[in-house]
RNA sequence: GGCGGAGUCGCCAAGUGGUAAGGCAAUGGUUUGCAAAACCGUCAUUCGUGGGUUCGAUUCCCACCUCCGCCUCCA
């Protein structure tokens, strides 16, 4: 497939450097509260990456962390009087739930910050040694930008505005700790009393490891010094990608990852979500609002990962529709099979082109959109050939990492008293008596449920 | 201020130097006691504005307007 690269800054063919399997790692949550849809909207097109690729028949090594120790999670588990790992542990396992729910693969190593400090302290020694990095008088770690040369080329440093020299004049004296430049970035962050019991013992005193600092320490031991690609928020950009790339370099040589796949942030009804708006959408608020998570799904990989994704209550509606419309479809198609049997496909079929979209700068709306007009022509055919378009359908859904929902009714979770007023309605109506029957059908609306009549009886749907 | 992205039907959203995918909504019809559901059909001569290049631009160039994001932790 091709796909943008954000450090060439063009479309770059994917295939595993070794000729084997695809690496790649992606910046994981951190583990200090449920993750909202923005989240979201970057584990789930990574997501659709790895599905195509594994689709197209890669294998793939799938990385991503979990961020357990940080600012963040040290300060709201003091706050909540949970140790830290009581605490993100009970909100990983959220994660966890979410993901599920949204059909994300889970990834093949998932490694935690915490459980990789001796990894981080020796990267840390690492780059000491060979002069990368320096410490300060209080025992802080600092990363020596002015070291490595190549720093600012991802996020283009040069060309914006954030000339390094221009920087520290401007910060220094601001600054609480002493470094010798304000860009240079902490790989070890010396124990403050806030700290608490969360801190480590090092060659640098205690302490505990910096953020930019784990992933680079956890990419070298799973997936060595160079690699596939790296994924993640484009907010990580800059600065955290640009100090793995300028940590992994420095300490362990090697070209680091090939590739980088950035995920743009999404909005939330036109502007950035956000606590204060009230805009900021976990899945647990969807859910309760009576949206499934495949809608929230169908949703996120409805717009082209590099443009900014416009959130709306209104666009997961229009998902619930769309969703109960594949449905209907591939039902049909299954109906229309006759005795065939729709085996697993070597093709797509009609759905060539929704196939051709993914592969092309994963473009999923593209691909949804083919998948639609495939359906048309699907609708025509009988027989063999519409197992063939179903097995079709199903491989491309596949890879969407999508699945349909049930069409028919499923009459086995009416509650025994809705089941009655139904009953009693559909005896009114067959005697026509349309009075009775009209105001039973208002009772079970206001209760929640839809009767939808037949010919010879009715079915009951949840509104 | 710097950097970047974007303005395409009511909403969401693809796309292309050769005349606009798809979904939702809406709407007409069939069906229905009436609805709902289902099924069939309709639904942008037009792509922010003004110029330019071109046989031809929504797609390229210039200017302008508007919106958004980033530049601090953030997916």
């Amino acid at each position: 497939m091709q796909l943008f690269d954000t450090l060439r800054r063009e479309d770059c063919g994917i295939a595993p450097l070794d000729g084997k399997t695809y690496r790649f790692y992606c910046c994981g949550p951190t583990v200090y509260g449920p993750a909202h849809i923005g989240n979201f909207r970057t584990f789930v097109l990574q997501d659709v990456f790895r599905r195509t690729l594994e689709t197209g028949g890669m294998r793939t090594l799938h990385v991503r962390n979990i961020t357990d120790v940080d600012d963040k999670t040290i300060r709201d588990s003091q706050k909540s009087g949970q140790s830290l790992k009581a605490f993100t542990d009970q909100w990983k396992e959220k994660f966890h739930s979410d993901c599920d729910a949204l059909a994300c693969l889970p990834p093949h190593i998932e490694p935690s910050a915490v459980e990789h400090i001796p990894q981080q302290i020796a990267m840390i020694g690492a780059l000491v040694e060979k002069g990368h990095a320096y410490v300060s008088d209080d025992g802080s770690v600092y990363f020596k930008i002015s070291s490595f040369p190549g720093y600012g080329k991802l996020s283009r440093l040069d060309e914006r505005e954030l000339d390094l020299g221009k920087t520290q004049n401007a910060r220094a004296s601001s600054d609480e700790y002493e470094k010798d430049s304000i860009s240079d970035f902490v790989l070890w962050k010396t124990r403050r009393d806030d700290d608490g019991e969360n801190f480590w013992e090092s060659p640098w005193g205690q302490g505990r490891p910096g953020w930019h600092l784990e992933c680079s320490a956890m990419i070298q031991e799973y997936l060595g010094d160079t690699f596939d690609l790296h994924s993640g928020g484009v907010d990580l950009v800059f600065p955290h990608h640009e100090n793995e790339i300028a940590q992994s370099r420095c300490a362990c040589g090697g070209n680091f990852a090939a590739h980088w796949f950035h995920i743009t942030h999404l909005l939330v009804d036109g502007g950035k979500m956000s606590k204060s708006l009230g805009n900021m959408h976990t899945l647990s608020d969807l859910r309760e609002k009576g949206f499934t998570p495949m809608e929230v799904r169908y949703v996120l990989i409805g717009a082209h990962y590099r443009k900014q994704l416009n959130f709306t209550l209104d666009s997961l509606s229009g998902a619930k529709e769309a969703l109960h419309k594949l449905a209907k479809s591939a039902a049909k198609l299954a109906e229309n099979m006759g005795g065939e049997t729709s085996l697993p496909a070597a093709d797509f079929g009609l759905f060539q082109p929704a196939w051709d979209a993914l592969n092309n700068d994963l473009n999923t709306p593209a691909a949804l959109g083919a998948i639609f007009t495939g359906l048309r022509e699907a609708s025509k055919l009988t027989g063999n050939e519409a197992a063939a378009a179903l097995a079709g359908l199903n491989r491309i859904l596949k890879a969407l990492g999508i699945t349909l929902p049930e069409t028919s009714g499923d009459d086995s979770e009416v509650p025994a008293d809705i089941r009655e007023l139904a009953e009693t309605r559909w005896s009114a109506r067959s005697n026509k008596d349309w009075a009775t029957s009209d105001k039973l059908r208002d009772q079970l609306s206001a209760l929640g449920w839809a009767a939808k009549d037949g010919k010879d009886g009715y079915q009951l749907s949840k509104l």
